[in-house]
DNA sequence: ATACCACTTACAGCTTTTGTAAGGTAACCA
DNA sequence: TGGTTACCTTACAAAAGCTGTAAGTGGTAT
């Protein structure tokens, strides 16, 4: 079953929309603190999310354009503001669909299933900025290169990701690629750092994987920092 | 540069469309021959097709569905049709998209743009109905299930895919695995075969390689010839 | 200066993939 | 019914790719 997020400051019109999406066979969330909408989504892991951008406080165009850079679900932006301009800046900040109120709920629904069904097919997908891996296969994907990554490069290049733009300790790599902090040999950290780093510039990442001495690595630079 | 194609009758309107396109950098394709524009649409390969239902002789509904079942990429419908139900059957049927006429150049041009962005992630898929092959990785995808192909394995299934639903004969696929058709050992086909046939059954996917007694094989069954 | 951390290259064992060989099964035809 | 042809399957060994170990180099902080 498809989860679905509902970021919405009315109640009224949330538990309309949550009631809506639950008839049609769908887990619906509503999230209503406002302040930390990103975390919020970002452990919810949704399918898909519906986004007012009036939101209380925050830009929802800001909202979205930071959403869209590292999480992979569609954003669909439901909001009562109708000119061709708000249209534009939405989809232009990476909606992938843009309604507006009132919305008949079957045509919400249209557009929800259709997202839903186009995204099937690149859930697998993590992403960074402009940079895209695979996690079923680690195909990396950079502009229109990509190079496949073996398994123990590809966990690393995942982590790394999931955990941006934070450092990650070499014990925590050695926990998500190992499954064990008790490593024997360090060495082989730094080994499949250095094939990683060269099956990167294969595809013109560079110096995208940055050291910090003594307490790990972390992803840095316009490549993966960017919106889309 | 990407490619887009635009199936409109309206002469005038057609170069309207191709002018917007050429002035936002596209190269844009319009087709006329209404009798054969699936034909014309598969060997122009575009990035994104624009497509009116009301073409003549012709319903442009059946065309999107049918398209959809063997294109992998997105189509936008454009149509005067404004009713709620003309959308809801559009998007049913699988468009990607869905705009009414007279349309502002910025909205399409804003749409068309995100198509071709989310579809960018996904232009490596190879589709035939409900399965979708990763022609960078040999990853078979089907419903729920996946698995990754050995290169040969893959290359098999992507002609047999391609050619679609044509029976495709063992010198054919000589060619497109191997690259000739002189082959010394004709059983290192049939192995291959049985190996990828195995690999199918992984995901559910059992009987659909059919072979033809003295002609080849081919892709049957309702798991490759639906609609998505 | 020296200890420490990080990087790189070479190599050998392991796994996966690939083609060869050989034997079996199913369809077609006299 | 028996034989021939086409097709299918399993087992095995060579080749290719992946992974960890070893050993040595280079850079940084105190």
């Amino acid at each position: 079953m498809f989860k679905i997020a509902v970021v919405e400051d009315d109640v009224y019109l949330r538990d309309e929309l949550i009631q809506t999406f639950h008839k049609a066979g769908y887990a619906a969330f509503g999230i209503s603190e406002f302040e930390h909408v990103e975390e919020e989504l970002c452990g919810l892991k949704p399918d898909l999310a519906v986004l007012d951008v009036n939101l209380p406080g925050k830009s929802g165009y800001d909202l979205c354009k930071n959403l869209k850079a590292k999480v992979s679900f569609p954003i669909l932006i439901l909001t009562a503001r109708d000119t061709l301009s708000d249209e534009l800046t939405a989809l232009g900040l990476g909606a992938d669909d843009f309604l507006t109120k009132p919305c008949h709920p079957d045509r919400l629904l249209a557009r929800v299933e259709r997202l839903l069904k186009t995204y099937d097919k690149i859930k697998s997908m993590l992403q960074l900025g402009k940079v895209f891996l695979d996690t079923d296969t680690y195909k990396l994907v950079f502009r229109d290169k990509h190079v496949v990554l073996a398994e123990t490069e590809g966990k690393i290049m995942r982590t790394l990701m999931e955990r941006h733009p934070a450092i990650v300790s070499k014990s925590e790599l050695f926990s998500a690629v190992w499954g064990t902090e008790e490593f024997v040999d360090e060495n082989i950290l730094q080994v499949n750092m250095s094939r990683l780093r060269k099956s990167l510039s294969q595809i013109n990442l560079c110096d995208i994987i940055q050291n910090v001495r003594g307490q790990g690595y972390v992803l840095k630079g316009q490549e993966v920092e960017d919106i889309v």
